[in-house]
RNA sequence: GGCACCGUAGCUCAGUGGUAGAGCAGGAGAAUCAUAAUCUCUUGGUCGGCGGUUCAAAUCCGUCCGGUGCUACCA
């Protein structure tokens, strides 16, 4: 085993209103859980943290719409996403939420030292109010006719027709896309921007170091803002729901304004981190802070301690600059992220996923359809790492058929059923391992090890394709061993086969751990009714040899049911037609 | 409009300078322990088009076509 070190590991964060889809599940939450069961079965002292993203304006207008208050809106919605998270097998040492008093605290704390630092100033900018409504709206929040293709839906940001990027002022009779109210005026506003600017060599440099272990969907998209020059940000907004700017910032200049969402997300990772450590006994600091006062030390902690983010790849730009000028810029030593998972878009059949189009498969109705570690295994083995990937029904029943339940599923049966029928149901213990047998050994060391680098290097699909060579490295070895044929006159050699089958699948519930806890569960307790400290199923040993000899003769087997229910193609076209969407 | 990424077998994808790969699907055979599940062998591709650099290009450069995304006040 390795040296234990500690792992930080974020995901981003799932913006709290409505059900996510499974395109923000495959792109975050599900690669960092998959990844921290892995640090935490090879006895990483491991500390993963989600959250849910509670400010912004969408969420103000819902809670309007809805005639409940924001707190009260995001309170329904995180616990929404709790659960569904829960269902999933998500297991963050804390679900947190950016609302939090942890989050505001240290919030201020960042606005404060960035603002004493001298990288926070004032500026004016012209933006669209609706007196009807009483607000200042977002760009996209005006709605009006293109003034190049005459389209009348158009938003104040973009043209969904054209395409074209387009300022409010722009629109032809511009209405507030909250009441319809024609009003639409622009004032002068005045905001704090963080001197983005001012950072652009150090963030450079920083970047460029991790050309080797970051994916070129990430440092291409951090370039690309780099090069394009870095523009000073706005990090608050004109709402009532958020963080308030204190009165101690621009002497009360900004009275009644929150921080921009981005702005409070990302130190959400700090602030849920406390919490968890100030549950447990442990101080966060240890995980997110270097020596004190040494300007030297940014990046740095007082621990060894690797700090991974996942997220989809529209999240790199506020994770490459936004967050780290936050971190930068107040002059202490918070640790900067070292190795930084950037996913592409799962598409479905062809084209979006889309929440607002309701078009795609939404974490909810998936359960309906397919038990969560069916989904964590397709989603994972097919996850948009290198381009975008493509969701079809019948990619996914195929998948789940032959890998899960006939490749692995099946072979759980056939070796449990076995030993039941001509065994007794118990482990045999007669025979010593041959020549078959060491070869096996050989085989899967060497593809445990490339399962383990895979996964360490947070390479799922080739992990993946890893994981299944090793089931299928069990049918093989069974179609050789052959213990229903040798059974017949032999019952040694019957055993042996048998024997390591079983053996085979206790490994196989180890290294499936990660990706599907519950049916690793399941394939275990057929085998070794019993469980482990914490629900963390630990890793296999380097030594594959023990690990395939390790299970005690005589002890039950006891088959389970079926493991994978197959899809049909029947079911398949019910599916296509239910979640078809509007094309 | 600008920029970025992508275009490899029927499908989903590896491969980033040195004689085209995997899984699935398709074809043939073996086995019969098992969810008719498994195992073996096997048919498929002028690597989007054109031009260039090189002894050598899927890989580097240019250009065109097609797809997707971003464009900083959605998150």
């Amino acid at each position: 085993m390795p040296a234990k070190k500690r792992i930080l590991i974020t995901s981003a964060l799932p913006y709290v209103a409505g059900v996510k889809h499974l395109g923000n599940l495959v792109g975050s939450m599900l690669p960092a859980d998959i990844f921290a069961r892995f640090c935490r079965a090879r006895g990483h002292e491991t500390v993963a943290i989600c959250a849910t993203d509670e400010h912004g304006a969408p969420i103000e207008l819902a809670a309007l719409e809805e005639g409940i208050g924001p707190r009260e809106f995001c309170d329904k919605w995180h616990a929404v996403q709790k659960k569904l998270g829960d269902d999933f097998g998500l297991a963050w040492d804390n679900f947190g939420r950016s609302s939090s008093p942890a989050n505001h605290e240290l919030t201020l704390h960042f606005a404060r030292q960035l603002w004493k630092n001298g990288f926070l100033e004032l500026k004016t900018t012209k933006q669209a109010y609706s007196p009807t409504d009483g607000r200042f709206l977002p760009d996209r929040y005006v709605i009006g006719t293109c003034p190049h293709c005459g389209y009348e839906r158009a938003r104040g940001d973009q043209c969904e027709n054209c395409t074209r990027v387009l300022d409010p002022v722009d629109l032809i009779h511009p209405r507030s896309a909250v009441s319809g109210a024609q009003d639409v005026e622009i004032r002068d506003s005045t905001h704090l921007f963080l001197k983005q600017s001012q950072f652009a060599g150090k963030l450079r440099n920083w970047i460029e170091s991790h050309k080797q272990d970051w994916s070129p969907v990430v440092t291409s998209i951090a370039f690309k803002w780099l090069d394009e020059g870095l523009r000073d940000r706005g990090i608050t907004r004109d709402l009532e729901w958020g963080i308030p700017v204190p009165d101690d910032i621009a002497d009360g200049a900004l009275k009644g304004k929150v921080f921009y969402v981005w702005f409070d997300a990302p130190i959400e990772y700090i602030a849920a981190t406390k919490e968890w450590a100030d549950r447990n006994g442990k101080d966060y600091r240890d995980w997110w802070q270097g020596p004190a006062s040494s300007s030297e030390a940014v990046g740095q902690t007082k621990k060894d301690v690797t700090y991974w983010e996942f997220m989809g790849k529209d999240n790199v730009p506020f994770h490459t600059v936004g967050f780290p000028v936050t971190i930068m810029g107040s002059g202490e030593p918070w640790k900067l992220v070292d190795r930084l998972k950037g996913f592409n878009w799962l598409n479905y059949d062809g084209g979006k996923f889309s929440t607002s189009g309701k078009r795609g498969i939404f974490m909810d109705k998936a359960l309906e359809i397919a038990p969560a570690d069916v989904w964590r295994y397709y989603l994972i083995a097919n996850a948009p790492e290198s381009s975008d990937s493509n969701f079809t029904w019948e990619h996914f029943a195929g998948v789940v058929n032959k890998d899960l339940a006939d490749v692995l599923g099946n072979f759980v049966l056939r070796v449990t059923k076995f030993c039941v029928a001509r065994f007794d149901g118990k482990l045999p213990g007669e025979g010593v391992y041959g020549d078959e047998e060491k070869a096996l050994i050989a085989e899967l060391d060497r593809r445990i090890k490339t399962y383990t680098d895979y996964l360490e290097a947070a390479d799922f699909r080739k992990a993946m394709g890893e994981l299944r060579a090793i089931w299928v490295a069990g049918n093989e070895y069974l179609t050789r061993a052959a213990p229903w044929t040798h059974i017949k006159t032999d019952r040694d050699r019957a055993a042996i086969g048998v024997r390591m089958g079983l053996n085979l699948v206790h490994v196989f519930a180890h290294l499936t751990w990660p990706v599907m806890p519950e049916l690793a569960k399941t394939i275990h307790l057929a085998i070794q009714p019993v469980g482990y400290a914490n629900g963390v199923v630990p890793w296999v040993d380097d030594d594959t040899a023990a690990a395939l000899d390790s299970l005690i003769p005589g002890q039950p087997i006891t088959p389970p049911e079926v493991l994978v229910t197959k899809i049909t193609d029947e079911q398949v076209e019910e599916l296509k037609a239910r979640f078809g969407g509007a094309a």
